[in-house]
RNA sequence: AAAAGCAGUCGGAUAAUCGCGCUUUUUAUUAAAAGUGAGGAAAGUCCGUGCAUCCAAGGACAUACCCCCGGAGAAACUCCGGACGGCGUGAGCCGGUGGAAAGUGCCACAGAAAUGAAAUGCGAAGCCGGUGUAAGCCGGAGUCGGCUUGCGAUUCGCAAGACGAUUAGGACGAACACUACGUUGGCUUUGCCGGACUGCCAAUGGAUUUAUUAUCACAGGCGAUGGUGCAACGGUGAGGUAAGAGCGUCACCAGCGGUAUUGAGAAAUACCGGCUAGGUAAACCCGGGUAGGAUGCAAGAUAAAAUUGAAGGUUACAAAGGCUGUCCGCCAACUUCAGACAUAUCGCUAGCGGUUAUGAGUAAUUAUAAUCCCAGACAGAUGAUUAUCUAGAAACAGAACACGGCUUAUGAGCUGCUUUUUUAU
RNA sequence: CGGGAUGUGGCGCAGCUUGGUAGCGCACCUCGCUUGGGACGAGGGGGUCGCACGUUCAAAUCGUGUCAUCCCGA
């Protein structure tokens, strides 16, 4: 798990993130993006794997734990994610059973999306 | 050695770097240390419980579930042991296994008939004998009786002959006759002779038929055989009969009832009896047994906040509504839509607990003792990368209140017992 | 987590209650009609009834298990 501050939490902040409608695809990986903050804020990062994607638990636990894990690194050599408040990740069925290392060039990729 | 059956085990390991949830402690809001952290199925949600809330004065009827016997268990579409049936050469495996003699329904097509079953209405006219009627065939042989003759001789026997009886009927056997054909011989036809053919006659040969026949009438016996069908009032074989039949005949088998023995019981074995009862209850149902109902931890409890609408509908006569599905009975209110709230703590994991040892029991299980504490999140923790190894590529798969089962998914192996076949000694 | 429903030709659906014959519409193929196409008319082909086991003489239908899909509540 991330830490606290940089969870997204409640049903209402994830549909705030939904509403903005701007959205990357990369590989089988959505990217939503939240508002634009003028201060700096700790960027709030929601993942998703629906059911409809695969039905074993398993194999959407561990597309969700490889995004985590990705975004945990970047956190810890500081990035910013260009001061959006939130952000959310929907994995798709064209990214299961795929290795960290293509998990996170696409999550890289998504991020540079956003300048 | 190979092929099987059953039971059990394992469910990746080590190291480095970067990380996560919870608990405790120390610090104190920045953290640090220690401990601990998914499964045999956590899955499917197919059963059963605990726990929680709401409803129910109560009665009756429904309803749902269960169904060989004994035991275990809180209970169960649960487990253990046994009985019976089925499958397999076998070790073993499988089985929702009360009642069809309470009643109802169904059994397509075919078939005479499909269940208060029993017809001859199907086959070339069912099979069988009897009587009558009509037509046809034979009219003989055998048997018996005395007589005559001959032979042998014991009052008798044998052979031949004709006569009579049986008998004017018979149809048991055999023969004759009849019919067609072959062979041989003779006769016949023409003016004459010869031959062939035809016809006739005789002998002979083998073959066929050889006494009954009637789609007739009458009164009966029979439930067989063929055919239909999954199934036809038990099956196969023999005896028996005019033909037949479980036919108070027989053997074997299936089923039913009774008695005896064994067993705790399901049931088994033996004997006897009568002589037979279609299938389906995973159709309705009958019998026996069990169950207060509904909703599921997002149940629910506490604290804080909020608890709104000039909204609508039904009813207060009757109807409708609520209280358990229906009825009796009882109650006076019930309800839709929109909006708002949805935060924290508890519930929450010490339990029908785990492990080990001993005792009881064939076993399921249980008793006693010792010892251990072993996930508890809330956008949701077990991860990522690298290296080495087993087997260059590690299966199926992730807790969300808990427990007992069932079912299903599952890689590479390992262990024990048992069976069958083959080979060797 | 709990509750409910559905799997039948290429597509959408009947038939299941009460077991014996699988049918309808669109689509497809052939022929006709038309100058040609469409429409229309006539004829035809195509279905392991999701899968497995069982009950029954006989299963799309009855029973059990299983797989997949969809919906609802909070």
């Amino acid at each position: 798990m991330l830490p606290k501050e940089y969870r997204l939490k409640n049903k209402s902040a994830f549909n705030a993130t939904y509403r903005i409608k701007k959205s990357f695809y990369k590989n089988g990986i959505i990217m939503f993006a939240g508002k634009i903050s003028n201060v700096p804020v700790h960027t709030k990062i929601g993942f998703v794997v629906s059911k409809k994607t695969h039905k074993r638990s398993v194999k959407r636990n561990r597309l969700k734990r490889l995004m985590r894990e990705s975004i945990r690194l970047l956190i810890k050599n500081g990035y910013n994610f260009h001061n959006r408040q939130s952000l959310i990740f929907v994995g798709k069925s064209q990214a299961l059973g795929k290795s960290f290392d293509e998990i996170d060039n696409s999550i890289k990729l998504l991020l540079k999306e956003l300048d």
